[in-house]
DNA sequence: GTGTAATCGAGACGGTACGTCGAGTCTTGTG
DNA sequence: CACAAGACTCGACGTACCGTCTCGATTACAC
């Protein structure tokens, strides 16, 4: 994880609190405003009343702040899945909280950003993994492990196939933009997906 | 569509078809070498043996030049969806094609870098989809069309989430590059998708 | 010598002239307003309405420059010593000469800027002596040969410790500045010297 | 004068003294080594085993701390000028110390640097002629006085531009390097403003 | 043939942002 | 208090691309 507050406490000035969260805040404004190519590290700089140095002290890369930045704003409270004692009605809460958190700004074309950065950079991608991807698919597998122990879907179901077939779709609207992320689309989607698994 | 040959046929030098082929081939090449962003107008210049005026003169940017480079590698012959008789058969046929065109090389990247400028700029959102994302939509709007026709599926089906559902799936392996985008995997996403909508 | 006009003439768009004399202008205020340490690259760019990396395409280092800038400055057109038929008035001439030129603005800081930046910097020393300090050595070599030969001192006189002592004390005041650099201390400095070579 | 002892003694921990020596002894080393614009305070710091802090503490700028550096490495100890009985003797006495003590080690773009702030700096300035050059200078208007009284030279001897002839020589080469700065030399020096002097 | 006109290469231009470094200052805990 | 550690602001560094602009040199069609 980036951005570790300062480990061997005690020497030295510590850490600004302040200036860490004025440089997110200023991320995650310009970056929404603009997109995340469009937004220049002297902008941040300078909207959070911060110098350069102090942000490439904490953050090696740009993506890498960015990833903090979202973090912050993108990441629920409780990581424990709701258990509705349905596989639609799991499925349906958890993706359509994502979706509810996703849909206000212009997330799209930011997460986009860090998605094709990811592919691009292997140690940013690792990091992007497992602080975004990884914790979702985890909380979409234990929901498909209770169906299958409620008999809903069948012990052979490819749940990596299946959680693809869900956040694709999501990710697909949230990235290409060329319909709207909807509720009513987050059920459809797990109607389809549910039924096609034999639920 | 970018770079037309020259309207105005007649007085002055005439396009050079070398100099558009090389720099489409160096663009191509370095973009899936190093990833769109890693990639300088100069450079490509420099590989094509062309100057950069001559690359501007064409293609008003580089993910203009990015798209028609993509273009020639990606596109099929055939815009008519083969008519297999089953529902499954032909999203099969369609999008087994796609992946195995998509697959060779690490092209994720580079559409992902698409995918989120055409998130930014509007004007080249319209190329894009014009491009890349309609014409292949339309074909699976023709399949889904088929398929009711036959009964397979019920006249109520939403094409678009469904098309959503199924691209979604294939984009989200290609971009994210968390698992290997398969047959196999094209295969399980178009059976759960066909018996979801109930055919 | 620095930023020689390009040689290979024909391809690609010529230097600026323009931006050149901008660039030389530019620095010349600057240095001599503020010192050359306390003037950045950047200002000179700015006063000079000209892009950093023009300048860094011409010159090296911003020592260059305020070499090539003092040149067009502190350079007589003349490269010929007068002849007065005496050692005193062929000296009186030429320093006097370098005197007058030097006088009117704060040379001396810059000019000890480039003396301390080439005894650190071997290439740049080579520059600076070969453009600044030969010549002028030079001319004071053949004031001190025609001396000779008209019997005026000795052949045994060394005329580099001479010139070293006719200079040295001209280069003290300029660069230390505790006393005033006038023509009655220059004639004063050659008449002791002359007198001590025996003229 | 800087790095004064600490006046209030009395309340709190005193002035550590193995730093102070570090410190000058850091900043001499390097200053030598790579020349003074190319030392940072973070570098003698690190090399003193000090803390920055505790170098601004004691002294303003990084051109006071290298004046008390060279002030303890070229100091003689006698403040009284010798009496060798002859103009010559007491000139190469005083000259020839001063420059067995500059020339083994490369002060000479130390002391160009220090002169250049000299001339932008005023505070630094006084500080410098206080410290560095008055000093030798009054020596050799003692010497003056007495080659005076003793008849050597007249009574109109412009002791000023003299100290100027000589001084100067021997500035010029340690600053420009272009010769060796040898005690012939300066025995040469010393001949010819003699001579010129009329002793 | 002889214009006329648009192309081509080369490469300099004004800008903007990059990521780093040095200067001084400030804020901790420790001696 | 002084000190080490080290985070902070500020400003300059030299580089890399951007997209534009001159050049001289080609290459076609129209006359």
């Amino acid at each position: 994880m980036s951005a570790e507050p300062s480990i061997a406490r005690g020497r030295g000035r510590p850490r600004s609190e302040p200036a860490r969260q004025a440089i997110l805040a200023a991320a995650t404004e310009l970056m929404l405003a603009r997109g995340l190519s469009a937004v220049s590290m002297d902008a941040i700089a300078d909207r959070a009343g911060v110098s350069k140095a102090t942000i490439y002290r904490w953050w090696p890369t740009k993506e890498t702040l960015a990833l903090d930045a979202l973090y912050e704003q993108l990441t629920e409270l409780s990581a424990e899945p709701p258990d509705t004692g349905t596989l639609r009605g799991d499925l349906s809460a958890l993706l359509g909280g994502w979706t509810d958190r996703v849909r206000g700004r212009p997330y799209g074309r930011v997460i986009g950003a860090l998605v094709t950065e990811a592919a691009t950079d292997t140690t940013f991608g690792d990091l992007y993994r497992e602080r975004f991807v990884e914790p979702r698919r985890a909380q979409i597998r234990q929901v498909f492990a209770r169906a299958v122990a409620r008999g809903e879907i069948g012990v052979a179901t490819d749940s990596e196939a299946a959680i693809d077939l869900l956040y694709g779709a999501l990710y697909h609207r949230l990235l290409h933009g060329h319909a709207p992320l909807t509720r009513q689309f987050v059920d459809y989607v797990v109607d389809v997906v549910a039924a096609g698994l034999g639920a």
